[in-house]
DNA sequence: CGCAGACTTGACCGCGCTCAATGCGAGTGG
DNA sequence: CCACTCGCATTGAGCGCGGTCAAGTCTGCG
């Protein structure tokens, strides 16, 4: 992934291709037609590289673009006054960071790169004029943020109703689900996030989550070894996480 | 609260009058100039009245239409597939219903009127072609969309991180800020909401939210006479949702 | 090699769920 | 008017899931 990128780009708004973008038809550029995919390609800029654990931008940041994944993954979290943090999702490339962020001055999360990570940046303001000309891309960016709402009321269900295997049988097959779509493996993966992240997202505690995955393990249903994971008997977890056909997250 | 109005309205599409409604500083008129206000007029139409219990929509109606509450309360929910449900939001008056839905050929939620309710309708369609003729009013409705997303991230960090004392603290204080912000009490008011939709909201079991609120009341916190509710140290309150100053929902 | 951070495992305990009984107000009919 | 019911709310007793605390173990990196 992002391999013969440098290592860290030099802020040149560099145009970018989405043309030959792999990830097309998860983006933006689903919208567009062929003729209007040059006018989004126009207010596209290639970002720079993050490395693992740097910053993307935080909430005193002042809000000026969104941000599309295309390689490595994101997570985003709140703060509360008391400093207690709650992630409140993982983004996968093709997948769109920052719509929380849309009202207000200031981004409304932090993002941090997950792992090695490469990002399309999409200034707002220019991306307002522009839905405003299009019509289709207006109503895909309404798309996108309602999907947004969805997953996070999803997220609420699971908070709300689901016990700890459950909540992580669902998150496992969210990530496998968001794999495949892609066109890489749905049964064997590397998570991106730590357990630490899986934990706080879910609202649970660090042990817990590394106690449901042994017994997931002993059980036959997956099998991990760090951040490896092979899903072995997808449809016992779809049985476990009772809900939740659909992703937990974007 | 919408006294002299028909007990069931005829589906006429009345026009509305955003001109004349005491909410329009809340809701979408806040966005557009004199001018503007008539296009937007022209494409919204004055919805019937439901009664307590009735249905707005459920996840079976084909989405057409974008809701806001003109007087009374809605509560909107998903239903999982074992059935459960899980409440995603409460709407007071100036509040917009159905920003979710808005992908999909059909709603996401049901949207249930929690007493005698009046809404705006807002065809979905005409607001998209509207939204592409007036920046503002599309800019707007990426604010509300966007703001819909955060309410629900701190949704989740509250059912993910604090206690049920803090939870309801919390939703106390959201109602009241919303009471408020229509220049009714923040203090002393009538809970829309039935204890057990309260319990479902928050993640908790009703017997939990009971015992809550008679703790609350011999701490001298609020006085709870079924749904009337008197909110006597705010400040305190405030102290145990140690989060939160911000809403907790729309 | 050694240290730090991530992950695992175990022991214990408390918050909030469950189950069950009771209280209470509104609406209904005799 | 009371008796009855039905839905909603309250209160109590008991227990289990998952949090907390505290050791270990594993891993990668300087």
């Amino acid at each position: 992934m992002s391999k013969t990128l440098p290592f860290r780009q030099a802020p040149t708004p560099l145009k970018a291709s989405c043309h030959t973008c792999s990830l097309s038809k998860l983006c933006l550029p689903l919208a567009v037609n062929e003729t209007d995919l040059e006018s989004l390609e126009d207010i596209v800029q290639q970002g720079r590289i993050y490395n693992r654990g740097e910053h993307i931008f935080d909430q005193s940041t002042s809000f000026r673009s969104c941000f599309a994944v295309r390689s490595g993954a994101v997570k985003t979290s709140i703060v509360s006054e008391d400093g207690e943090e709650q992630i409140t999702g993982f983004f996968l490339p093709g997948e769109l960071v920052g719509l929380d962020s849309m009202s207000g001055d200031f981004y409304a999360c932090t993002a941090k790169a997950l792992e090695r990570t490469s990002i399309c940046e999409f200034p707002v303001q220019k991306l307002e004029e522009l839905t405003s000309r299009l019509p289709d891309l207006q109503h895909h960016m309404y798309q996108l943020m309602s999907q947004e709402i969805q997953h996070s009321h999803q997220l609420t269900m699971l908070l709300s109703k689901n016990t700890a295997e459950e909540r992580i049988a669902a998150l496992l097959l969210s990530l496998s689900t968001r794999f495949q779509r892609r066109r890489l493996s749905g049964i064997r993966f590397s998570l991106p996030m730590a357990r630490n992240d899986i934990a706080n997202f879910l609202g649970l505690a660090v042990e817990t989550v590394s106690r449901v995955f042994t017994r997931f393990q002993n059980q036959g249903l997956i099998r991990a070894r760090g951040r490896e994971v092979e899903l072995l008997d997808i449809p016992a977890l779809q049985g476990v996480s009772r809900e939740l056909s659909r992703q937990v997250c974007p």
